[in-house]
DNA sequence: GCGATTAGTGGCACTCTCTGCCACTAAATG
DNA sequence: CATTTAGTGGCAGAGAGTGCCACTAATCGC
């Protein structure tokens, strides 16, 4: 082992933390998403993205290699969150059960300024085919932390046939339920709505995953 | 009904017929195809496929409203030979069945270079995010014929959560399925691999349709 | 055959997306 | 303070696409 930590005496500007660039990206996106919003996606320049945003237009294309990738950060923050909650799935549990209390929690730590416009991507999505693209490419990155936890649980490798078929199916039902909870809640969002997404989620995923392969 | 065909006495140069325009799509398609695969997608310019092609950018970007929509002739051709074969399953029959002998013939009216180019491009889509994006949103596609095909046969609205659930968890596995073929087969294609393709469709399709909702 | 009419192609100029390069500023070290 | 490394902004430029117009192609009635 030559890496020994490789003790380097670190001269010279630090490089900023993980963590403070995906602040930047995400506050980037929040504007980004605003405006695709309000004057579609086509209509809305980098340039403008980036003035919005307060940085330079070389910078922002620094942070976004494509112009729909601006919705990314706002949406993997969604996702991660439910990869964390899936992950802390208790093998002997019931999936519904642990979702209710456990999924409730995280849409609570996120503001709901996020919440909405998570949902709000979601509705996008469906009239503009770039940001579609965008969405469905970071599903299936979503899909492969699906198998891993389904690998886990199943005491099988995350890339044999069986995991990767569930994790699939399962991440595809997902897809569904968010598509209908962002439609339903088009003009604001509701605890029901929410509450409905949870059971749907938690009904299709068992469906899915009780389903046995002989 | 105002719309008895409105018999307008038609002047002037009639419009191509959709089948020629599909033609013309696809034998540029297969040019962009074998290009992309050759040097990648960023490396291959519209330029470029314009001239392999034997036309006009200009006349290009009129048949493709972006690059990597080339793919799209091949993979829906195969899409569509799909859908009609599912589309065609009587109900008593087990789908196996019914795959065993109406699949076969299909893919052999296609020519042995197109399945080939389709599988390349399945191959090309794990290394080119471009491509993979394309790729998924036509699978969206083919997930809305396939909802029409289940809507029927279950007797249901296709827009029913019922039937779109199954819908997109049946594409889901159809597309790992479809990937995995296209692993196999990376250097040469054989009639093993497509066998193994059918049968890894037919029983992960029979599951996700098989599984009932309470 | 001929002009009229409509469809499709190619060329040109233009905007927008995104990249490479370089100078400049920011933050750390000794 | 000089040095070193990280990040930002500006500028030029290639490539992706689009709008516009002239030109050719195919069909009509004559």
């Amino acid at each position: 082992m030559t890496d020994v930590v490789s003790e380097k005496p670190r001269r010279g500007r630090p490089p900023v933390s993980a963590e403070q660039r995906q602040q930047q990206r995400l506050d980037i996106s929040r504007h980004a998403v605003r405006l695709f919003a309000e004057q579609g996606v086509a209509a809305t320049s980098g340039e403008q993205i980036a003035q919005a945003a307060g940085v330079s237009e070389r910078t922002f294309w620094r942070y976004f290699p494509h112009k729909e990738s601006c919705v990314e950060p706002l949406l993997t923050k969604m996702v991660d969150a439910f990869c964390v909650v899936l992950r802390a799935w208790p093998p002997e549990r019931e999936l519904i059960d642990h979702l209710r209390d456990a999924y409730s929690p995280v849409l609570d730590t996120a503001s709901d300024d996020d919440v909405d416009a998570v949902l709000a991507v979601v509705r996008l999505t469906h009239d503009e085919p770039a940001l579609r693209a965008a969405y469905l490419v970071l599903r299936e990155r979503a899909e492969h932390a699906l198998a891993d936890v389904l690998a886990e649980r199943m005491g099988l490798p995350a890339d044999s046939i069986d995991v990767r078929v569930r994790a699939a199916a399962a991440s595809a039902v997902l897809r569904v339920a968010t598509d209908d909870v962002a439609r339903a809640s088009a003009n604001g969002i509701t605890a029901e709505a929410l509450n409905g997404h949870r059971e749907h989620m938690a009904t299709a995923v068992s469906q899915i995953l009780g389903a046995s392969t002989p």
